[in-house]
DNA sequence: AACTGTGAAACCTTTCACAGCT
DNA sequence: AGCTGTGAAAGGTTTCACAGTT
């Protein structure tokens, strides 16, 4: 797996992706929650700080990240609620409905959790390498056998691959997907794939963030051992 | 629409928490793993270049991740395995088990997913809301009513708790957390939670990560709409 | 008066490149 | 020769503060 381009003589070679930050493609499903539930209750229009007060940022900094998508607000006035949840929903991709597989037992408790439904994302299917799990009711989705899996991704036309099995699975789940035509993969095992250039990769694992919760829990608890240095 | 007056949200004044950054405390935990894994296959020491290359970051990145926990190589040779591996578990706070409790459905999916055990943590109770669930034995831990929450943190001396529950009792949930006085969140629901200052708040949401791969996949089919004009 | 959009400043993170040790 | 540790440079993100618009 290369990895580093050849010749770093160029200067703005970089693989710029997209014209918006990451961090703020990062907020903008936040956001977005944010817009629908104002909607929802019968909001017509935001302020800066109205919405940034609701999902807890600065103001400037959302009026910043929204700058990226382009100027959809009104000087004086504010944004229009539904007008910015429609860009902001374009900008995600959301014009679309995107397939997503989800393989492994984890992915059974989160196909029921999530109300991906309400976000655009259809479960294509639920996948299971184990057979006693195969035929399994969840959500009013049946699980079906691995070898399922590429005749999903490609009848489906399925992008995006949640991998929920153990450790151990987890290469082997992402070469199948990968190999079926998956190019985004949400990845809850701890492994940290190798993948081709051209598939994203997001990782989520909870002992992680549970020791970055311990990090600093750690530093609440023995304040006085970080605070200067001593003798 | 939004009445708030005076904002009770957490606007993360500025504060130097802790003498280590928030990018690298985030990596520690990664790092940590790849040297267990190390340690298990034999290996007594490293370069920054092996080990970099193993996490997938550079290499310039994890040293200068490793000098904010202090001057642990040897120049010339590398890392000694086992002494990282101390010297990051105990930044992390591993140097004491952690107690933490799941409340929610999901929670009982989780305690079985990530093998919490081997890093420190101990689950001390699987909590659940829903008298149908209470009694069911999931991974060894018997599922117990939410009424036991002031009692399990108090007696297990429980400073961490997982929220998975739907997204409507999250913030219920955490009040009652925070008052049997835990101060760090892991929230999996997709709500924003109003906490006190000093409790940590991570949030991680299915939709949100799946919401952010979709962004770049809408950009990776239609490229020629974002991407610039080629030589 | 109220609020957006945005340059400029401040801050944080990553990468470079090399001095210094083994 | 090989590798760490780290200032300095580069790049990215957040905050400030205000001109511009309604």
């Amino acid at each position: 797996m290369p990895q580093h381009g050849p010749v770093p003589a160029t200067p703005l070679a970089g693989r710029r992706r997209s014209d918006v930050p990451d961090a703020t493609v990062a907020r903008l499903p936040v956001y977005l929650r944010a817009l629908r539930a104002l909607a929802d209750s019968g909001g017509t229009t935001v302020s800066s700080q109205a919405l940034a007060a609701a999902v807890g940022v600065g103001s400037a900094k959302l009026r910043k990240d929204l700058s990226h998508l382009g100027s959809y607000g009104t000087r004086g006035v504010g944004y229009e609620v539904a007008e910015l949840v429609s860009h902001i929903s374009a900008a995600l991709g959301q014009g679309r409905r995107w397939s997503v597989v989800l393989v492994g037992d984890l992915g059974h408790a989160l196909a029921g959790y999530g109300r991906l439904g309400d976000r655009g994302f259809i479960v294509a299917a639920l996948l299971d390498a184990d057979p006693a799990r195969v035929g399994e009711r969840v959500n009013g989705l049946v699980v079906r056998p691995l070898g399922d899996l590429d005749e999903v991704v490609r009848a489906e036309g399925v992008s995006i691959g949640v991998i929920a099995t153990p450790s151990a699975a987890a290469q082997d789940i992402a070469d199948r997907l990968v190999s079926a035509g998956v190019t985004s993969i949400l990845n809850f095992a701890s492994t940290l794939l190798q993948v081709p250039a051209g598939v994203d990769v997001r990782r989520v694992d909870l002992s992680d963030e549970l020791q970055i919760l311990s990090f600093h829990e750690h530093r609440k608890a023995v304040p006085s051992e970080f605070a200067e240095v001593s003798a």
